[in-house]
DNA sequence: CTCCGTGCAAATACTTTGCAAAGCG
DNA sequence: CGCTTTGCAAAGTATTTGCACGGAG
């Protein structure tokens, strides 16, 4: 299938690509819905989806059964919140490729992807 | 709320326990209905929420919608398979804990969980 | 006797899909 | 014009919940 240029396609990668925070389909299709208000809950799933398909974007993890995305591809870890959901990137913390590469001969598989989540409480979670 | 025996919530935990498929609540529901034909689904979802929350077992991820356990809490990490959905335990790959408490204090957050989750094509998948 | 645990069925809630209309190239 | 994209509403589906009954202590 060739993809064509739509606006709302773009603007559904932009609102993810401007913003920190790792948001679900929903909190996008609020934010599409203020330049475009006929914009569809529909249209935001399939698009993510073919984002997600395509690899521009990834999905962080279902938080509350949310599933929350991130337009960031390179690779990086992600802590969640356990009691505000918040998600916060960490720049500073992944697996080795080397690493990874013994696991894929040791196993005998074929490792594509490596996501490493940790969770807790946040600093204004953990205050309370 | 005080916990009772039952036999049935036992049966629940045992499965889980004997078995290294990471199964899902409804894989586990078929195991237990063949000694417990009357079982209800209702009650493996209750009670396997009852022992994530309890700290007995773990959840190991979504696979296709369908949440997937391990009753194996010692820390240790999985495997994915894109493709058929199996899931595999990987032993000798964590985190380290002084990693882990450094990220806690520079990003000024408590962390109680640390997940890391590889996927691509297992053994079998690899080779079609 | 008093709660806890369970089966059953209905309710939730996120996500997906079918279809006809609109839009890009 | 042909094929893609979208809005709308309906369908799907894993999981949760209300309720009354059975059971353990």
């Amino acid at each position: 299938m060739q993809r064509k240029r739509s606006k709302k396609r773009e603007a559904i990668l932009n609102v993810l690509r401007s913003t920190k925070e790792h948001p679900n389909a929903d909190w996008i299709y609020m934010q599409i819905k203020k330049e475009y208000p006929d914009i569809s809950l529909a249209t935001v799933y399939r698009n993510l989806a073919m984002f997600r398909k395509e690899g521009d974007i990834i999905s962080v993890g279902n938080v509350n059964g949310h599933e929350r995305y991130d337009a960031d591809t390179s690779p990086h870890s992600h802590f969640i919140c356990n009691k505000c959901g918040r998600i916060l990137d960490l720049n500073n913390l992944s697996v080795d490729k080397d690493v990874l590469d013994k696991i894929e001969s040791n196993m005998d598989i074929k490792v594509e992807d490596c996501a490493v989540v940790l969770s807790g409480l946040c600093k204004d979670c953990k205050i309370k």
